[in-house]
DNA sequence: GGCCTGTCAAGAGCAGTGCTCACAAAGTTT
DNA sequence: AAACTTTGTGAGCACTGCTCTTGACAGGCC
């Protein structure tokens, strides 16, 4: 009944000498995190109480804050797990295709972001819906995992301008565009080789594009989409030829309606 | 210090007779909602609080049940305000326009869906984010004004088709598409004369590309867009060329970036 | 062994919330 | 002027996140 089980660990790194305390702090913390996230699932939203978790713990409430110093924190820390869960799905299913693929990564990528997001509602609306009271997760946590996610993508594309997949002169997009600070720093700090050479002209593309998907989501995930077109898959579908159109891949490349057998 | 005023009231329609009484009702029904506006912007969604409002107007807490019965019907008289006001930011620019410059008018609606949505951070968030606790708004009370505000892009796509301006065979969506419920109702209780004959398949598209444009929004307000990329007017811009090109509109009829200064 | 230190948990309590109810003070209608 | 309807009051309930003090237990030191 948790779908979106806490993603992989940051792994153990280096020292496996866990003391039996802190096993037993790793599992309650994780009990929390576990229960915290059905609590968003059943009541959305907002409907995630500390002292329902420790009733449901059979803990004094006020031991809760032995692991989260606060409500805010627990939530940033849902947060995260859920920007680790996504990223994971968009990288293997990126990797589902051969890295000469480049419009089938994408396709892959693309569908495994909806599937995520149709799998996972509560995360994605405490991702991309405003979270809870008000307070945004804190970038210093949400950044890293934030960046992984939205890596995928970013080097997808330019890995298929870099083999001509796709023309970014084709594309609506003005070849000059000023970057922010995150853009340059979030390249930098990159997964080494996996992004070759990225012009801001790139980064733009990829954001409208990724942009586009994202509204799709939205929309029907919270707006009433389903109710206004029932087959939702088949559109989804005609959207991401759209945006893969925009982006200048190669028509011959765009997978027809016919083959999305998978 | 309130952009998002209450917009055009539903008109005193008949009897202006209005007794003492009910006016000072609808006075002090707007201050509530000014109020509760103002924490919204202030202090997040979530951060409306009844008690903070009564304080503020020096009234006992219990005297707001007057005027709604609950947080949530607060709530959902403010996101039906918020579909109103930008609803009618919408038309109003549509009618920009002449009635046959209908890519001009497409133009022209996104423009204005992105200022309302900019200069109206609180009440974009209340509407296309989650808005408070996790309850929903219920279609019921919010339907009829989110629907005057989904109008108004269909009817602009279709005249578009209707007069050439636009071709639904230079898309990527299928002709055929099931249609659900929703989108029959909204048709038919439709504003007359305005939507001529409209296939599913046009629904089709200009949902697929409204929830683009929505996208960008969501990644400029609640994302991180204006980090990554800092003239996102410019990349706006481009991203609107690239929804209309998915729609089939005529490329000579999509306005380059040059004659952008309005 | 004994001991000290850091961790975990409990319980009372504070300030705040939405909401309900019986009751009093206005305003409106008959 | 009486009868009625609508507003506003204040106390109170159940709930929330959070803090503080207090007591128990486990780990590593001499």
């Amino acid at each position: 009944m948790s779908p979106s089980a806490p993603p992989a660990l940051p792994a153990p790194s280096s020292t496996p000498p866990l003391s039996r305390r802190d096993e037993r702090r790793l599992a309650t913390t994780a009990e929390i995190k576990a229960i915290a996230r059905r609590q968003l699932a059943e009541h959305g939203p907002g409907g995630v109480s500390l002292r329902e978790i420790s009733r449901e713990m059979r803990m004094a409430s006020s031991a809760l804050y032995r692991y989260f110093a606060s409500y805010d924190e627990l939530i940033t820390a849902l947060c995260v797990d859920a920007y680790d869960s996504v990223a994971d799905a968009l990288a293997a299913a990126r990797d589902t295709r051969p890295a000469d693929d480049h419009a089938g990564r994408w396709w892959q990528v693309c569908h495994a972001y909806r599937r995520w997001s149709l799998d996972n509602r509560p995360d994605f609306a405490l991702i991309f819906g405003t979270p809870v009271p008000g307070h945004h997760a804190p970038e210093s946590a949400t950044g890293p995992a934030a960046g992984r996610f939205a890596t995928v993508p970013f080097a997808v594309y330019a890995a298929a301008v870099d083999a001509g997949a796709a023309d970014p002169d084709h594309t609506q997009v003005p070849p000059s565009l000023e970057t922010g600070d995150l853009l340059r720093q979030l390249l930098h700090t990159d997964t080494g080789a996996d992004t070759p050479h990225y012009p801001p002209r790139l980064a733009g593309i990829t954001l409208t594009a990724w942009a586009s998907i994202l509204g799709f989501l939205v929309t029907e995930i919270f707006g009433s989409l389903p109710q206004l077109v029932t087959d939702t898959e088949q559109l989804f579908r005609a959207h991401v030829r759209t945006v893969m159109a925009g982006m200048g891949f190669q028509p011959t490349l765009i997978p027809a309606d016919a083959d999305c057998h998978r």
